[in-house]
DNA sequence: CGCGTTCTTGACTGCTTTCAAAGATGGTGG
DNA sequence: CCACCATCTTTGAAAGCAGTCAAGAACGCG
């Protein structure tokens, strides 16, 4: 089993689809299988395009991957980021469209998707993909109210408690702790800021000691305030899903 | 068949179902049979809560309903409106939360959603069911693209073209009409902007003739520029689905 | 006709953007 | 090992879009 590069230690597929929904010990194996067909996508290259057909569903086994929308004048919003453990063209209508394009923001590594094996009632793994992409939603209307109702700062509270989160589940980050290997120009792009607000944002953040930035790790140094802050409450979606928190 | 309150001359259930798949005759009666076990929510109330259980799947017959996060300090965010046609509380995983509140703008009326029977590849309300989630998830994109990277009068401008051909694809709208049945200050909360201000921008776009508005209907008066103001461009969600445009 | 909701208007404030340029930082080849 | 270049971060000053607060006008409903 060679190791992958950038992140992911064990493997954060299984970490992150174990804890949607128990896996049985052949569905574990069936992604550690797919593991051995991935394949890499460099930096700033595109995984899917929007309107062309979806070849391969797939999973994103390490590095960071955004949904993005560019407009003609250059301006540019990422929809929301793929982390390790995140499900990507999958789809419940034939036929189907990539709805946006996903570009690689960091190096990734990408793995087939195991087919979930017939029955989508009972299957470990069909309730892990449903329960991911009902998850997906969730945070897109996160996103949404992120980016109508709060100011900058209240902006990248509410991202980081989330995104912690995120990785938390894929086994990625410690207790305050997670890893955030992108520009702050792609943060602003994620915020519907621009990059030298988010940068003036994030002093003042770590200046009223809210967080720590090294080494490209955001440390939440006072969740509590930072939570107060955003109005940030845990994810809630499926009473059957394993409590992370 | 008694006629329902407030639009919808036909059904907007069937003109929208049946324009994303294929349905047959018995699929449809299934609808209209739906339709005589609808119930009324009145204006203002919930019709889900987030984060208890999802009853009933069901379809929007008549009105306009909402998404909406609510912040602890008062600020109010629309996620989406649910317009006729619409689905709600459909879920792909087994004890699925409602993952936001949805609640009623207008006097709404609603019905069960008929179950697809068997088949989900083959079925043409199932393949119905899953352009209609995929065409939500698409609209969601765009809603996030709009409130992170649009000035005022682009998000209007952006807003009306989607809400048109939404309401186009329920048979809900003329060439260059459709129905608006909700205050500024609604609309100004699903655009992530203070009624003030919408109210401003109206003005704006009336006055450069771009718009026009009486008797709570919206008047593309000059489509081309408001689609070049936006950057605005038709929907593309899966290669099979019948196109409106 | 009266009242509550919705729309409109004005003045002022302020958060965020814009434009530019100066520091850091990191990777690469000589 | 260091110079060099590209990328990323930081800083400053000025302008602008949108928000806030308040009050008056218009509209719709009973």
């Amino acid at each position: 089993m060679s190791s992958v590069p950038d992140i992911a230690p064990a493997s954060a597929a299984v970490a992150r689809l174990s804890a949607l929904a128990a896996l049985t010990q052949g569905e574990r194996a069936m992604i550690e299988e797919s593991e051995q067909r991935s394949w890499i996508v460099g930096k700033h290259r595109e995984i899917l395009r929007e309107g062309r057909p979806v070849i391969q569903p797939a999973i994103l086994l390490s590095g960071w991957a955004a949904r993005t929308r560019n407009f003609r004048d250059g301006r540019r919003q990422i929809l929301s980021f793929l982390l390790p453990g995140d499900l990507l063209g999958h789809c419940r209508h034939r036929d189907p469209l990539a709805a946006t394009t996903v570009g690689a923001v960091t190096n990734c590594v990408l793995a087939p998707a195991p087919d979930p094996l017939g029955d989508p009632g009972e299957g470990g793994l069909a309730a892990a993909y449903a329960t991911s992409s009902a998850i997906e939603d969730y945070y897109l209307f996160r996103q949404i109210a992120r980016l109508g109702r709060l100011s900058a700062q209240e902006r990248l509270a509410d991202w980081m408690l989330e995104t912690h989160d995120r990785c938390a589940l894929a086994g990625l980050a410690s207790a305050f702790r997670f890893p955030m290997p992108i520009t702050q120009e792609v943060l602003a792009d994620v915020l519907g800021l621009t990059s030298v607000h988010v940068n003036r944002t994030l002093q003042i953040m770590r200046k009223s000691g809210l967080i720590e930035m090294n080494d490209r790790t955001i440390c939440l140094a006072d969740p509590r305030r930072l939570a107060a802050l955003a109005d940030y409450s845990p994810m809630r979606v499926a009473a059957t899903m394993t409590q992370t928190r």
